[in-house]
DNA sequence: TTTTAATAGACAGAAAGTCTGTCCATTTAC
DNA sequence: GTAAATGGACAGACTTTCTGTCTATTAAAA
């Protein structure tokens, strides 16, 4: 009688989109370690995401990668110990500290875009330039619809 | 001089990708616990996404879910101790039992199904039928062309 | 200008969710 | 009928997140 899983939780947007972002994540963190990255993990994205050349304060990564200040601290202190980043004081705020990528930093930082580029060509070349680019397309219209933030 | 993180982390694929799928899974949690769900969680979507009907057993959940089993058996303790699933001794199989949801359980799926499919819709709203209609096209021919399992 | 608010970050502790490693019971294959 | 494979349980660890509290400093208000 009860046929309740069928409507399919496999035919969900969530699921269509869950597929080639999972599948981006595997191999940009994967790549990441073949080319001598292998200490940085998917959690540190939330930091590499959003640092700027200037260096960033702590809770403006927080706030930008939606996670308290103290999580991202943990992923500072992390990155810090791994030699990423380096922290130095903040000269306009007293208070504050800014975060910078090293010179280490920010090989893995263009690592990453280079792979993401890689990877994107290489899903072009699966589904077509066209098609491509109506996706990008579309998810850029609907990020703006959706919102600057909730 | 290093003015590194510029050709924009923001407008990878994997950037636009992770937008909409935070933007729905925020959702859809948010409403599972408004719905008087609160007690579910994201992880346990690894568990509800895949369990059958007639009840799955734990590695099988494991392995699409792409997590180790004892991960998977975390899952299951935890939702069956939340009242979401029982487990029963699998007929065919002296070694193995059978995750199976409860009432509560199959209620929570149906609503999952139906907070995603309101969701789209609203998401179908803002950027017009004929393009979601399209992103679901190329999402699902992205899916199928990277393979069924990496 | 002093007092009060807000802000940036540090520290402590806890919890969720994942992993590895080991073990037993049962089933399948030779 | 023994050996290998399989489903699951148990123990322990680690990563990543959270809440709560605290200090130092800056900004706002009196």
């Amino acid at each position: 009688m009860s046929n309740v899983p069928l409507p399919d939780a496999q035919a969900t947007l969530g699921a269509l989109l869950r597929r080639p972002y999972e599948y981006l994540q595997t191999k940009v963190y994967g790549g990441l370690a073949a080319r001598g990255f292998p200490d940085i993990r998917p959690a540190h994205s939330s930091l590499l995401r959003y640092i700027r050349p200037e260096g960033s304060r702590v809770v403006d990564l927080a706030e930008r990668a939606q996670i308290t200040k103290q999580s991202m601290a943990y992923l500072v202190g992390d990155l810090e110990s791994l030699g990423y980043v380096t922290v130095v004081p903040d000269p306009d705020d007293g208070r504050a500290k800014r975060v910078v990528l090293t010179s280490r930093g920010q090989a893995v930082w263009a690592t990453l875009i280079e792979l993401s580029q890689t990877l994107e060509d290489h899903c072009a070349d699966l589904i077509g330039t066209a098609d491509m680019a109506t996706l990008r397309r579309i998810l850029q219209d609907l990020s703006q619809a959706l919102g600057p933030r909730d």
